[in-house]
DNA sequence: GGATTTTCTACCGACAATATCACTACATACTCG
DNA sequence: CTTGTATGTAGTGATATAAGTAATAGAAAATCA
């Protein structure tokens, strides 16, 4: 209830030391990119809390889950707003200590844990009563309000497969989503905020921009300035909002499928490239109801939708999508 | 001393082959003749072994006109007499390799294409914009062999164009192109088929006049076919009037040499030998336009195809056909008789009328028919677009004169059998990878129209047949031959109308005539057409329903679609079968979608006459499988024309004169055991229901793990499916491809890896294939066993069903003792004791049991007449060969080269000797050796001491460790990691202590071979300024060639040079190890970085490898891959002379590379071979021949050096971290690395000190720098703060090599158990 | 030139990533002087 | 008619693609600043 809080100021190292100290020397948490700017952070929490107009009171009810802190800038912004409480997953052992110390003196209000928000298992024990058991809520036509995801995505290919599945998990209310309509912040590197955000027809348009048009609302909230990251990269901070409708009707292993083989062309017309979902697929192109004459990246997640419904529902479809992409060789 | 007397006899012996087959006007032929024709008794091979013979000229002069150091007889190598050429960097290498750029093999391929096809009017358009664009390369690569042909395409067809032949003749000269014979035949040719003699005659009179080419040589040309040799004869009618003295003279030239080629008497059959081959002058569209649409054959070639049609059918009536025109069909009209099959089906069918057999008409065939039917349309819709190009198609214009070189139903065949044949293929369910499919069927195009208008085998091998003494299995051969001689005689005119029909070339077709090889562009290209042409038409009724309205309808599904994968998140274009297609392949017998190509031969091969000569009778086959590498084939090639690979050859054609038959008992079985359906032996279990997959775990819909895991279960069961498919597929094929030969005798083609092992080209069937292949094969020939091949039969049956450690009493013994077993296994084999099921090899085990049983029953088992193979194996080949190059004594006791009671097994050894570390650290206390104490089988190291001698690092060799601990399943599996490494390191310890030797060996090869692929010729580095040159006249030469090149390549000048220097060379490292056998053979190791392009098809893009990119050796894979190549090329070797060896003894002989087999009676004869070859192989100093060929080969290299400098500016030469690089991971583990340690003893006093400033160069004493390490110094350096590197190049030089043995290599004549 | 990051990790038989975009050089069309 | 400019295009090189790289380590080559 005490909204007025002792602000909290994170440590930040120079960029030497930075280098020396936190960055990952093994190649397993390789470019983990953190900010080292309190005030990109405190701006960034002030457009944030303008465009959800969250109410201290509804702060206070919030719990806030926050993967790779880093430093601990935007955990510390995060404090300063407000928050009734603050898991922050840190993984990488100088930062957790890092967090651990603001922690100290956060009045249990920031709780470090030693988790990475990429393993699965993170998410089945934040499940926990002890965690956010008792914050979670079954339907999605109301947004959950306890519960708040946020964190700093790393800038490399597993930042992109946890964006990726993020998406994923909304559409099938899994792991973190399986816990409500949870409402996420997430500081994304610039590329891949373009290909996450890419409407269509433009050129990053993707597999994952298509899941996320058809399951959240985006929008951008702040980028980073200068040399707010450290190392010096251009982050965006974005506010993803699960619909209370997610645009997939069709069953996400087919969805999955038709996806993924469409936009193995994606400037090419859908009239052609429906040929490879399967022998003879060109057969559903009359049971659509719009244009076929289509390039793929024109499309909308609903048109996609749709024509994954129609595949399924295609009596001579291939039984079997799941493709063995693994060659494992044998002794 | 037998290896010399072998050179003689295999050189006296390929004589007689030779003649056989040869063709008397071929010109690299005439060469073979030359080294080939000398005076040669051929009693002296079979009888007297004398050791002067080496010594006599016949001998000398046979093995090599060449060798001019004899001095050694018994040397096999021919000293200094390497094919050696400039390293593939330098310029000298594009010219004497003629490697066409691919720009320009493309458009030669095309070409060609429209050359042969007539569409002369397109073929000039492509010369004039050769020349125009690339004129410096054509001026390397064009020849008169291309020009001739070229020339030829305007006089060929029954529009001769001679004026333009005329003028293009004079651009050949005014190219700088020496008209040859051939070109004079073709304008003569040319102008006589119009008309015009006065021209003709003055080309004649202008030749005569002006070259030196002989009249004769005009007519016996190659590209006139006999009818039109007569033409010439007309000439002479013609120009009889004249009274020229020259005209004259000219004449009688002229009719002498008709004379010769037609014969005197000739004038006589003018008239019907002409009605005979005039269809064949009908313009190629012509002929097909006017074949009816079911029946793509004429009268004539129906009738001949139906009767080989039912002989393939019915292997009986086959017996009674002439196996040579049996072979000559299934080779030329593979095709036509698999398509004659779903004719013949659908019409006998048709004819019944009836309903009823209507449906035994198998569906898989009756949809192929449809498909065929439906697919000739779009070939010819496209054909016709492919004519009438509008505007510049670029597609169209380079795939489109490829589709008319055979007729579309062939087209057509060709590809359903490809795509059939590669079902499963490339690891993908269900499909194939896009990219091999429409590569291999352009590659079966090719193959096809070279194997139909390729004529020049067929002339020569009927011409050729003379009747002549063979040795023992050439007898049948020939009396084979005669056969087909007489059949030829009396049913000449049937037979020759039959091939000439698909003849464009008027019989026209020699070596003397341009055919250049496809580049897989031009594959792949013409591959995606036919394929996407049937991709869309062949289709499947399926009945299915609109989901939407519930109405039923039919749905036409494509066969095969294409579609794409990720492999690791890149894609892979595929095409996939349709269910519906998998389900009807997988309903029945491959039978009749049998893949016609490269079947084993029902007669015997032709001999390998040239490296790219022999083999098959029609197909054009290379002796050695090359791998995407120029030099390779160069190498090759070089080696081939100068007469240095003839006993290889001769090994290979004794391989191929095995003559075999299918086992019929065990093929009974296999049949029974098939239809069963259920898993015997190696055969899989037929799925009769889809396997069921695994529940969903609760959380499935939550966890995203738990999805994944149950997405893996899926995976992994949907793989062991496609792996238990294709592995019945796998039967079905051999199962199928012995059904056909049951009744008739197999030979087998050999030809080579690069490392000169041999391999039958046959691919389903043969006996290096699985245990189901080899009990499915035996000898045709039967010996009567005798006594000592009883013996060894009941030896071999306890060696086949696993009793093979045992001395050979002791085996003797155990198949007496189990005899009950075996007849058992004969009487009730599926439904006995089935003892032979348990056996190591099962199905050679029941072969055995047949014959053993066979030969009991008999009565009187020593006259049995026996056809069973028996296999005689080398121990651990690989060490052998080690340790006979190092005279190891211990190593060459634990391999059975010193003789022994018993066997020696390495594994065992092994196993006994870390078993014994293992005991003592355990005493010790170390947990991990606790905990292994006594677990540790032969099992466990076999595999990692078998693939030691490939080189397996300490990282492969802990996996397979780890594999065989995991599978004892005693060990805690948490610990099964760890305890693996700490096992591996023992593993390797324990073989550096027995087999140093080899160790050494292995690490000296290792080391030059890295010192070779790291290596630059002195010239690259002067011309990149780096070193100075030689001379001034050097440099101007040099300067003068960058101006040249600057000239030509003014348009894109964007040359990018690449920093050059010692420290980063390896964009410039361009040199492979190059090695020669002691049979001669070159052997060049391809690895090199990988230069793909993307191609554009017409079903997607493909990746390919550009083979004019000389692209950088990988240095890694060259040295780490030397060991183990070098050392099998060495059992190659060995494995040949012995072939050779073997078969002057008049033995029956075969070999999976190191088991060497025979008949039974046969085996102590063997054996003796065997051991004598390997004695005279290892007889030579082969290390010193492979230290001296190296620094013949490399004189002149740099090598890239790195050396500290310390504080005071004195260098002190060291090689950072480069000498001991050489001992990797494994050998790290055991002993000191050889090299260091001898150099250290060899040459540690010597002053490392060197002058910095002349450091570069002319130093001889830097190689030994390279090697040394002192370790001291390194200590040193480590305190001091400042290092200083200096990078520079010296002088390629190799380390001494390691000091052989005392082991005396004639022990192995008394080893019982070197090969047992 | 020194340090850091990536890439291997057993030989041969038997190979194989591809769509798309940005950019360049070149050819053609068109226009203007 | 020539020349210059705009436009179109063939060819080339770079980049993204998927996604739990199930575990482990150590040297050599490639890349970077």
């Amino acid at each position: 209830m005490s909204s007025v809080r002792s602000s909290l100021v994170p440590k930040i190292p120079t960029f030497e030391t930075w280098s020396k100290q936190f960055r990952g020397k093994t190649p397993r948490n390789l470019p983990r990119c953190t900010i080292a700017d309190v005030e990109t952070a405190e701006i960034g929490f002030k457009r944030l809390r303008q465009h959800t107009k969250w109410t201290n009171v509804q702060l206070a009810e919030l719990t806030a889950v926050e993967i790779y802190p880093g430093l601990g800038v935007w955990t510390s912004a995060l404090f300063n707003g407000g928050f009734n409480s603050i898991y922050s997953l840190e993984p990488n052992v100088p930062y957790y200590k890092q967090i651990k110390s603001l922690a100290d003196k956060s009045e249990g209000v920031i709780r470090p844990l030693k988790k990475d928000g990429y393993d699965w298992e993170t998410y089945v024990e934040l499940k926990d009563k002890a965690y956010l058991g008792s914050l979670m809520t079954r339907a999605w036509n109301k947004v959950n309000q306890n519960i708040f995801f946020t964190g700093t995505l790393p800038k490399s290919s597993k930042g992109e497969q946890l964006l990726a599945q993020f998406a994923t998990c909304i559409v099938n209310k899994m792991a973190l989503h399986s816990m409500g309509r949870i409402p996420m912040a997430l500081w994304i590197p610039d590329q891949l905020y373009e290909k996450f955000t890419a409407s269509r027809g433009s050129k990053a348009r993707c597999k994952m921009s298509v899941v996320t048009e058809a399951c959240a609302e985006i929008d951008l909230i702040y980028s980073t300035q200068s040399n707010a990251m450290y190392p010096k990269e251009l982050y965006h901070l974005v506010y993803i909002l699960p619909r209370p409708i997610v645009k997939i009707k069709a069953d996400w292993d087919v969805f999955e499928y038709v996806l993924k083989h469409l936009f193995v062309m994606q400037r090419f017309s859908l009239n052609k490239v429906v040929r490879t979902l399967g022998p003879g697929a060109d057969i559903i192109l009359d049971r659509l109801s719009f244009d076929t004459n289509i390039q793929i990246c024109d499309m909308t997640a609903e048109q996609i939708d749709q024509v994954a419904i129609k595949f399924d529902q295609w009596p001579l479809r291939p039984q079997v999508l799941i493709e063995d992409s693994n060659p494992r060789s044998l002794e | 001393m037998s290896l010399p007397l072998v050179r003689q006899a295999t050189t006296g012996n390929r004589n007689v082959l030779l003649r056989q087959y040869t063709k008397a006007n071929s010109l690299s032929l005439r060469q073979r003749l030359a080294t080939t024709t000398l005076p040669f008794d051929r009693r002296c091979a079979s009888t007297q072994l004398t050791r002067s013979i080496s010594s006599t000229p016949s001998a000398l002069s046979a093995a090599s006109a060449l060798a001019e150091t004899p001095h050694h007889p018994s040397k096999v190598s021919y000293d200094g007499k390497h094919i050696i050429l400039p390293n593939p960097s330098r310029p000298a290498f594009k010219q004497a390799a003629k490697v066409l750029p691919s720009g320009i093999s493309e458009q030669f391929a095309i070409l060609n294409a429209c050359i042969q096809t007539g569409a002369m009017d397109r073929a000039e358009r492509i010369m004039n914009e050769l020349y125009r664009n690339r004129t410096e390369e054509m001026k390397i690569f064009v020849d008169a062999q291309i020009f001739n042909t070229f020339l030829n395409g305007f006089v060929q067809g029954n529009k001769p164009q001679a004026n333009d032949c005329l003028a293009w003749f004079d651009r050949m000269v005014s190219y700088g192109i020496t008209p040859d014979a051939n070109t004079y035949a073709i304008l003569v040719k040319g102008f006589l088929k119009m008309g015009s003699y006065h021209t003709a005659r003055m080309l004649l009179q202008d030749m005569r006049k002006n070259t030196n080419n002989q009249m004769m040589d005009v007519v016996k040309s190659d590209f006139l076919a006999p009818n039109e040799v007569k033409g010439f004869r007309q000439l002479i009618t013609e120009s009889q009037n004249s009274n020229q003295v020259e005209v004259q003279e000219l004449l009688r030239e002229l009719e002498l040499a008709a004379d010769n080629v037609l014969g005197s008497e000739s004038s006589s059959t003018v008239a019907d030998k002409n009605t005979r081959t005039s269809p064949a002058v009908i313009a190629p569209t012509t002929i097909y336009e006017n074949i009816p649409e079911a029946r793509p054959m004429d009268a004539i070639g129906v009738k001949f195809l139906q009767e080989q049609l039912s002989a393939l059918q019915n292997s009986e009536e086959a017996l009674k056909m002439d196996p040579f025109d049996l072979q000559m069909a299934l080779e030329k009209q593979g095709y036509e008789v698999a398509l004659q099959r779903l004719v013949h089906m659908r019409e006998a069918s048709k004819e019944r009328g009836d309903t009823l057999n209507a449906l035994h008409l198998s569906p898989l065939k009756k949809n192929m028919w449809d498909w065929h039917e439906k697919v000739i349309p779009l070939l010819k819709e496209e054909i016709e677009k492919c004519v009438n190009i509008k505007g510049k198609d670029v597609e169209r214009r380079s795939y489109g004169p490829f589709l008319t070189l055979l007729p579309v139903e062939k087209l057509s065949i060709i590809t359903i059998l490809e795509l059939l044949r590669l079902h499963n293929s490339s690891g993908i369910a269900d499909g194939m990878k896009t990219a091999r499919a429409v590569i291999d069927v352009g590659k079966a195009v090719e193959m096809e129209y070279n194997a139909t208008y390729m004529k020049r085998n067929n002339k020569g091998l009927r011409g050729g047949y003379n009747i002549q003494n063979m040795s023992a299995n050439g007898k049948e051969f020939n009396m084979a031959v005669q056969k087909a001689l007489n059949k030829q005689q009396e049913d000449e005119a049937a037979t020759e109308a039959s091939i000439s029909m698909d003849n464009k070339n008027d019989g026209v077709q020699s070596s003397d005539i341009w055919n250049p090889v496809w580049p897989s562009s031009i594959r792949a290209k013409v591959g995606s057409v036919l394929t996407s042409l049937l991709i869309e038409s062949a289709k499947i009724p399926v009945p299915s329903y609109n989901p939407d309205t519930g109405e039923k309808i039919t749905e036409h599904i494509p066969a095969f679609f294409h579609t794409y994968q990720y492999v690791r998140g890149k894609r892979v274009g595929i095409i996939k079968f349709s269910d519906q297609l998998t389900q009807l392949v997988s309903k029945e017998p491959l039978r009749d979608t049998l893949h016609p190509r490269l079947m084993p031969m029902i007669v015997h091969p032709r001999p390998w006459l040239h490296y790219n000569d022999g083999g098959y009778l029609t197909a054009k086959s290379i002796c050695m499988r090359i791998k995407d590498s120029p030099e390779q084939q160069i190498y090759l090639h070089k080696a081939s024309e100068n007469a240095k690979i003839d006993h290889v050859l001769k090994g290979l054609d004794v391989l191929g004169s095995t003559k075999w038959r299918v086992n019929k008992n065990v093929f009974d079985v296999v049949l029974e055991a098939w239809n069963s359906g259920e898993a015997v032996a190696d055969i899989p279990p037929a799925i009769t229901e889809a396997i069921r997959l695994p529940e969903k775990p609760s959380d499935y819909d939550t966890d995203p793990k738990a999805k994944f895991h149950w997405v893996n279960k899926v995976k992994e069961i949907q793989n062991m499916e496609k792996n238990y498919h294709s592995l019945r597929c796998d039967v079905n094929y051999k199962v199928e491809t012995a059904r056909a030969f049951l009744n008739l005798p197999m030979y087998f083609p050999h030809n080579m890896d690069f490392r000169g092992r041999a391999y039958p080209i046959p691919p389903t069937l043969n006996h290096l294939g699985n245990d189901l292949c080899r009990g499915l094969l035996c000898f045709d020939e039967a010996k009567p066993l005798g006594e000592s091949g009883w013996r060894w039969l009941k030896i071999h049956m306890a060696n086949l069903y696993g009793y093979d450690k045992h001395s050979f009493t002791e085996r003797e013994r155990f198949t007496v003792e189990n005899m009950d077993n075996i007849l058992d296994s004969v009487d009730n084999p599926m439904t006995g004791q089935k003892w032979w099921l348990q056996a190591e090899a099962p199905w050679q085990c029941l072969s055995a049991c047949y014959e053993v049983a066979a030969a009991v029953r008999s009565g009187n088992p020593l006259e049995f007449e026996s056809r069973l193979p028996v296999h005689q194996d080398g121990t651990c080949n690989g060490l052998q060969h080690y340790a006979a190059l190092g005279g190891d004594m211990a190593g060459a006791r634990a391999v059975n080269l010193a003789p022994g009671d018993r066997p020696a097994d390495v594994y065992t050894g092994v196993a006994d000797l870390v078993n014994k570390l293992v005991e003592q650290e355990a005493e010790e206390g170390n947990e991990d050796a606790i905990l292994l104490k006594g677990k540790i089988s032969r099992k466990v190291v076999k595999q990692t001491v078998m693939t030691n001698v490939y080189g397996v690092t300490f990282i492969g060799a802990r996996a397979q460790i780890e594999n065989r601990l995991k599978e004892r399943g005693d060990i805690p599996q948490e610990r099964v990691y760890s305890l693996a490494s700490y096992l591996a390191k023992k593993v390797f310890s324990s073989l550096g202590e027995m087999f140093n030797g080899a160790q050494n060996i292995q690490d000296w090869l290792t080391d030059s071979a890295r010192r070779i692929a790291r290596s630059v010729p002195k010239d690259t580095l002067q011309e990149t300024g780096i070193l100075p040159f030689d001379s001034p006249e050097q440099e101007q030469r040099f300067l003068a060639r960058v101006e040249n090149e600057k000239m030509k390549s003014r348009k894109n000048g964007k040359k990018v040079t690449k920093t050059f220097s010692a420290r980063n060379p390896s964009a410039n490292q361009m040199t492979s190890v190059i090695w020669t056998t002691p049979l001669g053979l070159p052997i060049v190791q391809p690895y090199r970085r990988t230069g793909k392009k993307q191609v554009t098809t017409l079903l997607q893009t493909v990746f390919i490898e550009d083979p004019d990119l000389s692209r950088p050796v990988n240095a890694m894979k060259q040295s780490t891959a030397f060991p183990p190549n070098f050392i099998h090329s060495l059992d190659a070797t060995h494995m040949l002379m012995s072939a050779v060896a073997c078969y002057e003894k008049g033995l029956t002989f075969a070999s999976v590379h190191d088991s060497y087999w025979t008949h039974a009676c046969c085996v102590d004869d063997m054996n003796e071979v065997i051991r004598d070859q390997f004695i005279e192989l290892h007889s030579q100093p082969i290390m010193e021949n492979l230290h001296a060929e190296f620094m013949e080969r490399y004189k002149d290299y740099r090598l890239p050096n790195s050396e500290e400098v310390d504080q005071t500016d004195k260098a002190v030469t060291k090689t950072k971290k480069r000498a001991s690089s050489s001992k990797s991971a494994k050998s790290a583990a055991t002993a000191a690395s050889p090299v260091s340690a001898e150099n250290e003893a060899l040459f540690g006093l010597a002053d490392m000190q060197l002058d910095e400033e002349n450091g570069d160069e002319d130093d001889d004493d830097l190689d030994l720098d390279l090697v040394n390490n002192d370790v001291k110094a390194d200590e040193d350096d480590k305190t001091s703060s400042s290092k200083k590197y200096r990078y520079n190049w010296v002088e390629l030089a190799f380390a001494p090599l390691p000091k052989k043995g005392e082991f005396d290599i004639n022990q192995v004549k008394d080893s019982d158990y070197f090969f047992h």
